[in-house]
DNA sequence: TACATGATGCCCT
DNA sequence: GGGCATCATGTAG
């Protein structure tokens, strides 16, 4: 985890594009939360785009909302939001102030601060099949990091003092696959959910 | 004020 | 493979 300090915090201008363009491009990088003195870390390996405009499914579908306000805002903020009753769900804002759009994060392969993330998730690390249970799943990997509704929302994540931010530490992704999105009725037909092709740790296959 | 809904995961079978 | 917990939000009335 010594590495994860000195790899490099994604700037605004990274999400300050199409988020079918930032789905891609997020792929391997390194989601890193700071939680006390140690960092809790995973490569990202399965992403979801939601658009501004022509995407039913997105929560900016139906026009700015006091839940969905950070959507509109700078890109590069954390949208988090509460579904289900249970769970909380990691977004990325995308595209300049004033225009909607954002990429859903639903998996991680853990690599660092692994312990913890068990912790958080009450999971125990007997058999290698665990780990996968950390963080393959929006929910989880919310869980896993302590990312909450209360806590994160609206956070800029390519700001220095976050405790909470995207890295590129120089991880090449060898083969990308798109295919349709995940637990959504509206716009299901759209093939907007990114995974890097043979990962284990996608949310599923 | 009431109600339907959902970008999920867990615990059964 | 299916039921269900559980609640914030948006919309209707």
């Amino acid at each position: 985890m010594e590495k994860v300090k000195a790899i490099k915090r994604l700037p605004p201008q990274f999400f300050n594009r199409d988020p079918r363009r930032v789905s891609r491009d997020l792929l391997g990088k390194v989601l890193v939360r700071r939680h006390g003195r140690e960092l809790l870390a995973g490569r990202i390996v399965e992403v979801e785009a939601y658009l501004g405009t022509g995407d039913p499914a997105a929560h900016a579908a139906a026009g700015r909302t006091v839940r969905n306000d950070v959507l509109f805002g700078p890109p590069g903020h954390a949208y988090v939001y509460f579904i289900y009753g249970n769970h909380y769900c990691l977004n990325v804002s995308c595209l300049p102030d004033g225009v909607p759009g954002c990429v859903l994060i639903r998996a991680l392969e853990p690599v660092g601060g692994i312990e913890e993330m068990a912790h958080a998730r009450g999971v125990s690390l007997h058999r290698a099949a665990d780990l996968r249970k950390l963080s393959s799943g929006p929910g989880r990997l919310a869980e896993a990091l302590h990312i909450t509704r209360e806590r994160d929302n609206g956070k800029n994540l390519t700001s220095a003092d976050s405790d909470l931010w995207i890295a590129d530490d120089g991880y090449r992704v060898r083969r990308v696959l798109i295919t349709k999105r995940v637990g959504i009725r509206k716009a299901a037909e759209m093939r907007l959910r990114y995974v890097i092709a043979g990962n284990e740790f996608v949310s599923q296959e």
